[in-house]
DNA sequence: CAATCACATAAGTATATGCTTATGTGATTC
DNA sequence: GAATCACATAAGCATATACTTATGTGATTG
């Protein structure tokens, strides 16, 4: 789980989709198919990039595998961006309202 | 200026060192190549991959082109992360540490 | 226990990407 | 104004990547 493994992860478009779609949810490899038009060895492959990046995780059930987000990976991005906080102020007022939020 | 352009820029090792030195203070290309290890066209590209991401932003001085950063591209993710701020809290003290610092 | 299901892995292929060398371009300098 | 400097662009090449079809694997089901 680096930071190279994670923005190389999230540098594919049905990626980052993918990983929105389980932010709404846990769900299975199957369930997360529907409404993405992708095969299924191709959703296998991008679960397992996002997996090995740290972005999300995974514990079999029976036969289904359930994903959900690993907020590891989040946090790595969020440090990431931490380090040039510098350049935060001139355009980060959505931010800001955003992590008011967060405080309650 | 996508999100696609962002992290795909993003996804490169050297592009990411490049921004981090960019950071630190505005600089032409050619002082941006000391330290690494990169031909003067392989840098140009990288550039043009940044400032095409709104990493980067150019100005023409004389013959030189400084380059800085640009707080856009930045803000852009800040607003990606934030969309899965329900996934922060797990781990997410050190952000939070940085936005009191930004509130000062 | 044979069939099926949910998913992973293998192997091949087409495109994308990051580099190289060569050349172009606008600006300064002698 | 010819040479040089700082940088951009072009073209070619090697590797990476995202997909495909085919097959493997562990678990449930009839």
């Amino acid at each position: 789980m680096e930071q190279d493994d994670i923005f190389k992860a999230l540098a594919d478009p049905t990626r980052r989709r993918i990983f929105d779609k389980l932010s709404a949810g846990a769900m299975n490899a199957s369930a997360l198919r529907d409404g993405i038009a992708i095969s299924q060895p191709a959703m296998s492959q991008h679960l397992s990039v996002l997996r090995g990046a740290g972005l999300v995780r995974e514990e079999r059930q029976g036969r289904y595998v359930n994903y959900e987000v690993n907020p590891d990976g989040l946090a790595e991005i969020a440090l990431w961006l931490g380090k040039y906080r510098a350049y935060w102020p001139a355009r980060i007022d959505a931010l800001r309202a955003l992590l008011k939020e967060m405080d309650q």
